[in-house]
DNA sequence: ACCCTCACG
DNA sequence: ACGTACGTGAGGGTC
């Protein structure tokens, strides 16, 4: 048995990942499938054959020696998209953090640094194999070195094996002599010029029958096609030329260094930091070899379970600046916390006995008032520890998701990895398992001991690095004077939360159930069967195939049955208007009657949680229960919000901003004529369609103003034509035309949007007028869809994380004001640009007078920020 | 787990 | 030629 060489072809094979799979990107936007596709294919070829030795090469950028003989040689092809690119580095930093030796040469292309290896191999009497998606390697084929070649063949990747055997079997020719095949044939892919008039099988019967270029050469007048014959004579020269770009040079100078190829444990710690980060999670447990024994903080744990031992532990805590707290609780109950003072000092403390979840909360609400209280996530710990809005606290997960607001989860392993130098942590689901906090505790299971410890290290550990970043970014102001205050003010919204009359919401409920079955029985009728009207897919068949309905089919999985598609054909098909009714009505149902009836607190209120790192543009969000999407537009669905009340003796006050995107588009713009619209019009919509369509103002027909509408709203999203074309249901010529117009009406729009899509392109992100900034890698993509989708995003997140950064300001504001005002009265929600007050009758006026002033004042814009404000005894009048 | 649909700004 | 408006969350169906 000999010893085995395993010879990569690296680019052809990342190559071949990168066409054959899916673009996949990590959450950090950089893109990561062809790497992953090619530690797919090596394990696979590492487990069939086992090497003892490994090298990968690489092509080098440049002109090899084959351009000096013929400087179009490769000329034809295309240059390699970006996102096949940037993951070349990244390929060799993984192969070099696994241990793999990678070759190129100047003036060389692989194939040529594996031909010389593979002979220098046998010399040494390895058996050789080449893994390549290149055809060309089969040259190489001998008894002892095989070609693999990867391939994609009936959606299965399989891969075709190659020794001189099966190359004479395939090609009926010599390895050696596919090389003179491609003299004549030429090669179209590397610009390699053929015989005009031979293709393959002309050549391939050459070869066979004269062995070689030059005896076909020698024998031409025996040659019995007159078309290859007189070609070859005249090209002659030519194929010598093609013979000599297409031979693989296996004597350059590349170094065959065996103990270098040796291949030791690829499965290292920095490969699998490395794997982590690219988030290649199916990999992970291969590269996880016991490494986190090795990297354990565990013998830096305490356990502090003692009174005494608490009281002096929190003692010594505020005494520092700085202290790391992390509190493990559910909706259930508090079963401890981590408190991490240094790097050694890093204690766990159970709830237990007299060391209460009250105890361990007030402990941590007084920390707050000498010590930085760092935590993973402050809004939440608040839940449990009291602390005044001036407290001082560090939330790591609001520094990190400003440094990146577009990953789904800020854990604390990522945080470890990401700010203290790739520092690997065990993740909760590593300690625990599925196992539940509650349970952990009450089987005392250590892990959650140490749950609790490395949370708090983080937190502790990051802040600094977090902080440093955050200033290096220009988004320390926005982190210290918008989002940390807010954590304050949502937590005090959630706390409120919102009064729903149950009784009520069930009345509503049952009214819609009555109504529902009724239309469910028409609907089955009109189609002649029972099915489920809620299944797209079993609408889709009804509708369009038994019913035949014209109306064609849209998504990959079926018909589209949305209710735009379903509006079109409602006037003709009246079953289509009984289903569309049906819809809104099982909607309302499902989603606000019942959803909302689940969620109402034993206190009659609804407690929402609003989410401040979700968004990639800066706003929050809303969930369990999304009070952010209440029905509003439909009267049917409005009446809802008539559950939604104030308490006796309040009512609400709501104020929404007035058009607060388009304001601060005219003011980002700076663009005079739109400034100056805003100045003096009290339509914004109608003057646009005036100044638009040069028609004056009270000629303006309500058609176009709806038109400008539409077009204002586009210019928001980042204005595509096919966007507004849609909207208006115009053709999408009509909708480049008002497009063409708005820009000549308000030139400073254009450059301004444009002015956003260079900064994107040019540092990777885009910022609002108060520097936060949302990365945009999409504008790198050769695929034009996500390209464009980039550019609408780089027109788009400025504007709207800037009215969300004002509307943060205004909030914190109000917040502030109520209660240094003393004031009874209370914010309850948010809805991106709008604020409900739960306001004490006798405050209405002085909380009137606030509204208006921080919300107007939250932000100095060229353009006068508007409220409308309204009070009602629900939110629907209120409205 | 993922898609479709639809509620909001 | 590509096949879209920007940002969310929830419920139901399907696999």
């Amino acid at each position: 048995m000999y010893k085995k060489i395993l010879l990569i072809d690296g680019h052809s094979i990342l190559n071949r990942a990168f066409y054959g799979l899916p673009d996949l990107t990590n959450s950090e936007g950089v893109h990561t499938g062809a790497v992953y596709g090619f530690l797919n294919i090596l394990f696979k070829v590492l487990g069939e054959e086992n090497p003892e030795y490994l090298v990968v090469a690489f092509d080098r950028s440049g002109p090899t020696f084959r351009h000096g003989k013929y400087p179009e040689y490769k000329g034809t092809r295309k240059p390699m998209p970006a996102e096949l690119k940037e993951q070349i580095p990244l390929l060799k930093e993984l192969l070099e953090k696994m241990g793999i030796h990678t070759v190129s040469l100047a003036g060389f292309e692989a194939n040529d640094i594996l031909g010389t290896l593979a002979r220098k191999s046998e010399e040494k009497d390895l058996d050789v194999t080449i893994l390549s998606g290149d055809r060309d390697l089969l040259q190489l084929a001998t008894k002892k070195t095989m070609i693999r070649l990867p391939k994609t063949a009936k959606g299965q990747a399989v891969i075709e094996d190659y020794k001189e055997e099966q190359v004479q079997e395939r090609y009926q020719v010599t390895p050696a002599q596919l090389i003179e095949l491609k003299a004549l044939m030429g090669d179209s892919a590397d610009n390699i010029p053929g015989i005009p008039g031979v293709g393959e099988k002309t050549a391939t019967k050459l070869i066979v029958e004269y062995g070689s270029v030059e005896n076909a050469f020698s024998h031409a007048d025996e040659i019995p096609q007159k078309r290859a014959r007189e070609s070859l004579k005249e090209n002659y020269q030519l194929a010598q030329l093609s013979k000599e770009l297409a031979t693989i040079d296996t004597n350059c100078p590349a170094a065959f260094d065996q103990e270098k190829f040796k291949l030791g444990d690829i499965y290292t710690k920095e490969a699998y930091e490395l794997c982590r980060k690219l988030e290649f999670k199916n990999f992970l447990a291969k590269f996880d070899p016991a490494q986190v024994s090795e990297n354990t903080m565990e013998q830096d744990f305490f356990t502090c379970s003692e009174f005494g031992g608490c009281e002096s532990l929190f003692a010594k805590a505020g005494q520092a600046e700085n202290a790391g707290i992390a509190l493990l609780w559910d909706k259930e109950g508090v079963y401890g916390a981590g408190v991490a003072l240094s790097e050694n000092e890093i204690y766990y403390i159970p709830v237990e006995g007299v060391v209460s979840a009250g105890y361990l909360g007030e402990k941590i609400g007084r920390l707050g008032e000498t010590t930085t209280v760092c935590a993973m996530d402050v809004k939440t710990m608040l839940k449990c520890a009291e602390m005044n809005p001036d407290a001082k606290v560090f939330d790591c997960g609001i520094a990190a998701y400003l440094l990146n607001p577009l990953k789904s989860t800020y854990t604390y392993e990522e945080l470890a990895r990401d700010y203290l130098d790739g520092k690997r942590l065990p993740s909760k689901e590593e300690l625990l398992g599925k196992t539940s906090l509650k349970k952990a505790w009450e089987e005392e299971v250590p892990e959650l001991s140490h749950l609790a410890c490395y949370m708090a290290y983080t937190a502790l550990a990051t802040r600094k690095p977090l902080e440093e970043k955050l200033q290096e970014t220009g988004m320390w102001k926005v982190y210290t004077e918008i989002e940390l205050p807010l954590v304050f003010t949502l937590d005090s919204m959630e706390k409120w939360g919102i009064q729903v009359k149950g009784e009520e919401l069930k009345n509503y409920g049952d009214k819609l159930t009555v109504r529902i079955q009724e239309l469910e029985k028409l609907i089955w009728q009109q189609a002649g069967e029972e099915f489920n009207i809620n299944s797209p897919k079993q609408l889709g068949v009804i509708l369009f195939e038994k019913m035949a309905i014209p109306g064609g089919k849209k998504t990959k999985t079926g018909y589209s049955t949305s209710a735009d598609i379903l509006e079109k054909l409602a006037k003709e098909n009246p079953i289509v208007n009984d289903i569309l009714e049906y819809r809104q009505l099982t909607k309302l149902k499902s989603t606000y009657a019942d959803g909302l009836g689940a969620v109402i607190g034993k206190d009659g209120r609804i407690h929402s949680t609003f989410n401040q790192t979700i968004t990639a543009t800066g706003r929050i969000s809303s969930t369990e229960p999304n009070l952010q999407n209440i029905p509003v537009r439909m009267e049917l669905g409005r009446l809802i919000r008539k559950v939604f009340v104030p308490e006796a003796g309040f009512v609400f006050l709501d104020a929404d901003y007035s058009q607060i995107e388009l304001r601060v588009l005219a003011h980002m713009s700076g663009d005079e004529k739109l400034i100056e619209a805003y100045r003096e019009a009290e339509d914004i919509h109608r003057l646009t369609a005036s100044q638009v369509f040069h028609i004056p103002l009270e000629e303006v027909t309500p058609l176009q103003r709806r038109n400008a509408k539409a077009v204002n709203f586009g210019i928001v999203y980042g204005i595509s034509s096919f966007g507004l074309s849609q909207d208006l249901s115009i053709t999408r010529k009509e909708a480049a035309a008002y497009i063409q117009k708005y820009f000549e009406t308000y030139p400073g729009i254009k450059g301004f949007l444009e002015g956003l899509v260079e900064q994107g392109k040019e540092n990777g992100y885009v910022s609002t007028m108060f520097g936060r900034r949302r990365p945009v890698p999409e504008l790198k993509s050769s695929n034009f869809m996500q390209r464009s989708f980039g550019e609408r995003v780089a027109m788009n997140s400025p504007i709207q994380g800037t009215a969300a950064d004002i509307i943060k300001i205004a909030m914190n504001r109000v917040y502030k004001r109520l209660l240094d005002e003393n004031l009874r009265s209370r914010l309850v929600l948010q809805v991106h640009d709008e604020l409900l007050i739960e306001t004490w009758k006798e405050e209405i006026p002085q909380v009137s007078k606030i509204l208006e002033e921080e919300m107007k004042g939250a932000a100095n814009l060229a353009v006068e920020l508007e409220v409308d404000m309204h009070q009602g005894n629900n939110w629907y009048e209120a409205k």
